[in-house]
DNA sequence: TCCATGTTTGACCAAATGGTCCAAGTTCGA
DNA sequence: TCGAACTTGGACCATTTGGTCAAACATGGA
């Protein structure tokens, strides 16, 4: 068990700004993250030098630890070794993050927006040749430039998405709904395939996102990795051509 | 850090059936595993009632410990939960496996002959359509049958492959190349559109082992599950059809 | 039947780890 | 300039956990 359970009831003595409730919920903090996920302000409080550079070492924080999770997981990540790589002590690592949880918390919330934004981008109004190409090639870019943030959901949905399922459920299910029906809207008008629609979604999210999880082997097989200008370009014609023209000779 | 390192020099005191050597680098055996992983032969030395049910119990912890593995990862499963899932103490867990490290180690052994197998199927002289769908097939039935072998090898990727790097760059490359040589004979030979073939064996992997590893997403969207007969032919079908006539209209 | 060999477990140990505390700096703003 | 509020980290604590050990318990074969 990773949070030890206190016998005793401890005085709310927290000092550090902000701190975070680690309600045995976090799951709802990360819906309504997610629910806002579009809302371009973040915040409209205006801040003193003081509050910023705090905002910052926590940003820099969350950064430090999202790289870390990414590839130990939470278990195996350790406070101490994010707080290393933060370059700051432990203790000052929990004084802007209550809890070893809340800090994974917070940047599970963090790549929520990121992860989420390339599905809500389509229309029945798309073309959907354009539209499908647009999609694969925005989730390629985010497993190049964000593989850590791919992981890290990767890692939680092997997990079991403890945290991640209500937003799955909830503001996840509602885009993918709505995309679904666009994709039948599209196959109903005759303008594409008849595709499988949900599936077809899986398809590109699976195909995406292989090359920021299973990276290595990806390296080890093919000697690429996605930064390489060519690579990447080589791998986006191959998925859109795969996706929408298939294997088979015509 | 996962293993303690003992400050003195620990007697070999073991005394457990076939003590497997927590030598640093297991991934060795996972190389040797691999190779031989073909092979039909498990072992040919008779064994006495004693062994056997050893053996027996042996594959019991090693089942549980997949489970358990396969969900809570390398350093979020504790030896004591892997034991009681298999209904014995800690410490006899530990006599049948000599260290959580081995007995990791001997999970992912298990579980790399399957989980190579679907690729080292078709040659030149399949039809191209026929064979590409036959490994979508076996891989998605893989997904359905063994899901945790999926995850737990998506969790050593996301780990960047400690163990497996080896492996990956050793036997699994060699398949690998030669089925690229096989699939860019067939679109040398007409017999399939101008695929890439490494992508497009990345996209079959990508596309059958995203219903194991992100079973948790699928459900949560779709409500349905590769046990359900009715949701795996749909699946087998849509992945399929996609990959061999992709999703535009002709 | 008897015991050598294999099996099982409770007790125990040391290291690692999440988290707390407090005393010693910093720094902003009045 | 001065102090109240904010930061920082070393020392410390309790729990978890991988692993060991010795003593009790089976059991198959002579």
């Amino acid at each position: 068990m990773t949070a030890p359970v206190a016998k005793t009831v401890k005085p709310p003595r927290k000092t550090g700004p902000r701190a975070v409730a680690k309600d045995a919920s976090g799951a709802r903090k990360l819906v309504k993250a997610a629910q806002s996920a579009g809302d371009g302000a973040p915040s409209e409080t205006p801040k003193g030098p003081r509050a910023k550079a705090g905002e910052a070492r926590k940003a820099a924080i969350l950064k430090a630890a999202l790289a870390v999770f990414a590839r130990q997981g939470l278990d195996g990540a350790s406070v101490e070794a994010i707080a290393q790589a933060a370059g700051i002590s432990k203790a000052n690592l929990l004084y802007y993050h209550p809890s070893k949880d809340a800090l994974y918390l917070a940047v599970l919330e963090q790549g929520l927006a990121l992860w989420l934004a390339p599905l809500s981008r389509f229309t029945e109004a798309d073309d959907p040749a354009e539209a499908i190409a647009a999609l694969i090639g925005a989730k390629l870019v985010l497993s190049r430039d964000h593989p850590e943030v791919s992981r890290l959901f990767a890692l939680e949905m092997l997990r079991g998405a403890p945290l991640l399922k209500p937003v799955l459920a909830g503001p996840l299910k509602a885009v993918f709904d709505a995309k679904v029906a666009v994709i039948q809207a599209w196959v109903a008008a005759g303008k594409l395939s008849r595709v499988d629609p949900p599936h077809l979604i899986f398809a590109i999210w699976a195909l995406t996102q292989h090359y920021a999880d299973f990276a290595v082997q990806v390296r080890a097989l093919s000697g690429k990795t996605l930064s390489d200008k060519a690579f990447m370009d080589e791998t986006q014609a191959a998925i859109t051509a795969l996706v929408l023209d298939g294997a088979r000779r015509r």
